[in-house]
DNA sequence: TTAAAAGTCTACTAACTTGATAGAATTTAT
DNA sequence: ATAAATTCTATCAAGTTAGTAGACTTTTAA
């Protein structure tokens, strides 16, 4: 959920960027997401610096990054933690295992960083402006 | 950690396949699991029609199928369940999007597919067989 | 025929995660 | 000053996960 709500609202900032402020009750609103919930998860990328605020009257949330340089895999990474589905496996996550006698030349660990690799090189070619074009690709569809 | 050691387990079986009887506690003691959970984790093989098992003296589990068409996409599906990142681009547990407005049109769907694409392919070309070729070759490297 | 060795089944628990809510504090424009 | 906005911290209920416990059943070998 807090991943699919944190791209949502971005994809929207994304559509607004450099144009100014965006509020997170209309986010929320426009997307049917809990607003208190919809304030910690864009809290949340302000700590780790893809989008930045403004308080006060007019103010709301505006994206640092260019759309181009937020990918899902970044993302998915600051709410769901690793791509790897062993911890082993993973590069920005890593811990060892308790159980492997030997990870040099463990054979679930080679096919494992397979799987990862296919997952992450998706996740990190899709970004927010390719999510846009398709989102703005889809409204001419529709019409 | 069930998936990882469902697979560990599978491969040892892999191994073993259309040679008799391995016994829950023998698996257990060699690849570091707790035997008990282990034993959770066979009957649910056993279950999803993986493995069979034989009770009394001598008895054990073997490999019902062959290790070519387990795919590690099978087993994750059975003790994860969706590789999909979103249920609702899900193929094998597909839900409906509470806050979406348009399905059809959604981009986040859209993108999420090939995401899952991704994975799934990697993860269905994973096979028992395959996670067993790479032991043996790993073993004959360490000679 | 009986004891031991094996799997089967159900229930439970402690710790953690998730999705969400609540409310007080702070900042800013007018 | 005050209203509109973000910020921050705490809390909660429900669900999941990893693992444990124990009673039960089946099989076989002595």
């Amino acid at each position: 959920m807090k991943c699919k709500y944190a791209i949502k609202a971005l994809v929207r900032l994304a559509a607004n960027y450099e144009k100014g402020y965006l509020q997170t009750a209309d986010i929320a609103a426009k997307e049917h997401i809990p607003k208190k919930f919809l304030e910690q998860i864009l809290l949340e990328l302000k700590h780790s610096r893809i989008v930045n605020s403004k308080q006060g009257i007019g103010g709301g949330y505006y994206l640092i990054k260019h759309p181009s340089k937020v990918s899902v895999a970044d993302i998915y990474r600051i709410f769901d933690g690793a791509i790897a589905l062993l911890p082993c496996v993973s590069l920005n996550f890593y811990e060892k295992c308790e159980d492997c006698d030997d990870e040099k030349t463990c054979s679930l660990r080679i096919e494992f960083i397979k799987i990862r690799e296919g997952a992450r090189q998706v996740m990190s070619l899709t970004t927010l402006q390719s999510l846009l074009k398709t989102t703005e690709s889809q409204a001419k569809r529709k019409k």
